[in-house]
DNA sequence: AGCACGCCGACT
DNA sequence: GTCGGCGTGCTC
């Protein structure tokens, strides 16, 4: 009896496929292994085994497995259960959730490549007559190297289909044509020395060096290891301990095989762990304590917790409470944190306390390292903690106890681009539920979907609502721009409020932090005299002018061209540059505080891979005065120092076209002013704005969330949003804007015809075209009594029709569940 | 997604 | 005529 294995590709498609298997390979296979499969005409993916069966497909003759590249599964049937769920509930495919959830150097796939024939006399093809151009170019790239990738002949050659140029050389006995597999990563280990955890206790060191006297350059050495150990407190490389004990590594080989040294590989770039956990006692106070409790006996009935703490409440220190008490049951425990607030300050903490239990997991760690955590997960060999952004919740748990969601307000949880288009938030819930585990949301400022589950009983509900040390709430105050504009105030954008507050700080030696939210409020340059600014060609905005490189550049596509001194439209002379962003807070600043260091945090100046610990690191030595900044100051630093905390329009905010603008105001607002006035000093905000009476304003001012939380509940309700109602939006994308029109029409018909109302659109959205391409929506809205996998189904099914209209095929279709 | 195949317009 | 673009269909 021949068997099959049904496996999940990890490509848009929408269907799992059947290969055969001999009986050998039965013997090894199991669910959640990862074989090559080869698919379509040459090419070669990794896949997962999904189901192992012995039914053989109706219509088709199922090609043979090529490889098998496992002996233990890498996917645990866990894992298999929540990409069914996440692909049911994003209306997405399995195989792009498998892209996306396993570390990229475990799905190694073939990539076509050309090299010369072996047989073929390349020197000679100058002599050589019937080439055509195509033919020369691609044997004369050849000469100088060996291999070539279709992406780099299509450049060679400046066409798109290359394929009928390279098959008829391939079959005129020119060249060869490949499948590279993209080796897999070699991590770089630096060898790290260590004593013996035998030796640990000092008392045995006498005895330990009597047994090496007769061996000179081994106590040596290990003498030396003693000194560095004592000096540095930093782990020691064998390379170090060779240099500076001058001996050979024949010495240290001879010490490890004595078991008196030890060596273990570390990857050199990875934010490493130093030195021995220190476990510092933590101590709750009472509110803490209290929290603590309220958390843990809402755990008795709800499997989710919200916690609701003001910044520096100390929330972190409940979390590792608890984090302690699951590991102290053998489970494991997973931290999710949004990208921009895993810092390496709270890493530092978490190692300090738990630490080798502790691992890292986020996008800025290599490929290799990202492999060795999976592994460690999916072994439970090493690390009962992960710590990570979004894609964590993609890890291979064996047996998971809590989850810690901090920041859990942060919309972006939410993936957006490329599908799967999940919320980490949401799906890390349902993952908890598979192993019965517990989640605790945490966050100063609730997104209103979380704080209404609260409400609804669907969620457990704790709080702290002291700052740690009883420090005192920050002063928030609103400036009122009109007025300051009216009375001739306004130095730049700078009140005269603002400017005094930053005086008085940077008197007393404290630090300012001003925040300009860049969003949609970027530096644009106007031509005074006919009105025209400068248009990306490929996408509907206008260009941002960067001063730092005299550019003007597009956000959406990256387009740029020099900055242009007279009107592109009228040739007038007479352009300046309206709106702005960081970049021009920081010039004004240097004019207004000559004699102060002032520094930029941005998208911009945190591109390098430390750039960002940098900034952060020579604020909190106090080299800095002033720190103007976007959103990324909002997020996990604890800065001591900060009196002063300026917010330089808080209009871009409120008007953001968005049904969450408001909510995210305030999130944002009560963030940012939750960084000044960390010590005993009471820390003060000030807010320019256009509109001062604004209700959200008023409500950040006095710091009111539930008055906040009853107000936008009731218009979300009179909206129609979430959390009252579901959404779920289709995007449509097409470079032809008759078709798109007429695709998108077509599809909000249909949808019509079955949801009957809370169909909206199609409509542009407020930036129609980028890249060269149009965009339009359809948003769906979801009242609570309709069933949402009813909805889904003829969601799916419409765009399924959709996708079978020929005239419709050219255009590209996203659906985006919950896209919030 | 990646690749082949087939149709059709625009060049040598 | 043929080259190359583009739409269409299929992948076990």
């Amino acid at each position: 009896m021949p068997f099959y294995i049904d496996v999940i590709v990890p490509l848009a498609l929408d269907q799992r496929f059947t290969y055969s298997i001999t009986d050998d390979e039965r013997l090894l296979l199991d669910l959640g292994m990862r074989v090559a499969v080869p698919f379509g005409k040459r090419k070669v993916y990794t896949s997962i085994v999904a189901k192992i069966h012995e039914k053989p497909p109706l219509r088709y003759e199922a090609k043979p497995v090529e490889e098998l590249l496992d002996k233990t599964p890498t996917v645990t049937a866990y894992q298999l259960k929540l990409w069914k769920w996440m692909a049911d509930y994003y209306l997405c495919t399995e195989g792009e959730i498998l892209r996306s959830a396993l570390p990229s150097a475990l799905l190694i796939e073939s990539e076509t490549v050309i090299e010369p024939h072996p047989d073929f006399d390349l020197k000679a093809i100058d002599e050589a007559e019937h080439l055509n151009d195509s033919e020369y170019l691609i044997l004369q790239a050849l000469q100088k190297q060996s291999l070539l990738k279709i992406s780099e002949i299509i450049l060679i050659l400046d066409k798109k289909t290359i394929f009928p140029v390279i098959n008829a050389m391939a079959e005129k006995g020119m060249i060869l044509i490949n499948q590279e597999l993209n080796r897999q990563y070699k991590p770089k280990l630096q060898k790290y020395i260590k004593l013996n955890d035998h030796f640990a206790s000092e008392t045995e060191l006498p005895g330990l060096l009597e047994s090496l006297e007769r061996a000179k350059k081994q106590k040596q050495a290990l003498l030396k290891l003693f000194s560095l150990r004592a000096q540095t407190q930093q782990p020691i490389s064998a390379k170090k301990l060779k240099e500076e004990a001058g001996v050979s590594e024949a010495v240290v080989k001879a010490l490890v095989d004595k078991s008196i040294f030890e060596e273990y590989y570390v990857k050199k770039d990875r934010i490493e762990y130093q030195g021995e956990a220190s476990s510092p006692e933590i101590y709750l106070n009472e509110y803490q304590e209290k929290a603590l409790e309220d958390i843990e006996k809402g755990f008795e009935k709800l499997p989710v917790c919200l916690l609701q703490g003001v910044t520096s409440s100390g929330k972190t220190e409940v979390y590792i409470k608890l984090i302690e008490k699951t590991i102290q049951q053998g489970k494991q425990v997973l931290y999710l944190l949004p990208e921009i607030a895993l810092t390496t300050q709270l890493i530092q903490r978490l190692q300090d306390y738990f630490g080798d239990e502790v691992l890292v997991y986020h996008s800025k760690y290599s490929v290799n390292e990202r492999v060795e955590v999976y592994r460690h997960i999916l072994d439970d060999s090493k690390g009962k903690i992960v710590i990570g952004a979004r894609s964590s919740i993609f890890l291979p748990f064996q047996n998971l106890g809590l989850l810690v969601i901090d920041e859990s307000h942060e919309s972006s949880f939410k993936q957006f681009d490329p599908a799967p288009r999940y919320h980490a938030r949401d799906t890390a819930i349902v993952l908890a539920s598979f192993f019965q585990a517990k989640t605790l949301l945490g966050t100063a400022t609730p997104s209103l979907e979380s704080f209404y589950n609260v409400k609804q009983d669907k969620y457990a509900f704790a709080q702290l609502s002291r700052r740690f040390g009883n420090v005192v709430p920050p002063k928030v105050e609103l400036v009122d721009l009109k007025d300051q504009q009216r009375k001739q105030k306004m130095t730049g954008h700078f009140s005269e409020t603002l400017i005094k507050a930053i005086e008085a700080t940077l008197k007393e030696g404290q630090q300012v932090i001003l925040f300009q939210n860049r969003r949609g409020y970027s530096p644009i340059l106007e031509c005074n005299t006919c009105g025209h600014a400068p248009q990306c060609p490929n996408c509907d905005v206008s260009l941002t002018y960067h001063k730092h490189n005299n550019t003007l550049r597009c956000h959406y596509c990256g387009y740029h061209i020099a900055m242009q001194t007279k009107c592109m439209a009228c040739g007038s002379a007479d352009v300046t540059t309206k709106g702005f962003g960081t970049e021009q807070i920081e010039t004004e600043l240097n004019s207004l505080f000559e004699d102060k260091v002032i520094k930029r945090m941005d998208l911009d100046t945190t591109r390098g891979k430390f750039a960002y610990e940098k900034i952060i690191s020579a604020f909190e030595n106090r080299e800095i005065d002033i720190l103007v900044g976007t959103q990324m100051l909002t997020k996990g630093l604890d800065f001591r120092h900060v009196k002063l905390v300026g917010v330089m329009n808080a209009d871009s905010l409120l008007n953001f076209p968005d049904f969450r603008a408001h909510e995210r105001s305030f999130q944002l607002l009560v963030q940012v002013a939750g960084r000044a006035g960390r010590t005993a000093e009471q820390g003060q905000v000030l807010i320019q704005t256009y509109n001062p009476y604004h209700r959200i304003l008023q409500q950040v001012t006095t710091n009111s969330y539930n008055e906040m939380f009853k107000e936008q509940l009731d218009e979300r309700r009179h909206f129609k949003y979430p959390p009252l109602f579901r959404m779920i939006k289709i995007t449509f994308k097409s470079r032809d804007l008759n078709k798109l029109n007429e695709a998108s029409d077509w599809l909000a018909l249909y949808y019509r015809q079955i949801f009957t109302t809370n169909v909206l659109g199609p409509e542009f959205p407020g930036i129609s075209r980028i890249r060269n391409e149009y965009h339009k929506n359809i948003l769906i809205k979801i009242p609570q009594e309709q069933s949402l996998t009813k909805t889904k189904s003829h969601v799916k099914k419409g765009v399924d029709k959709f996708k079978s209209i020929a005239q419709f095929r050219s255009i590209k279709v996203i659906t985006n569940v919950d896209p919030y």
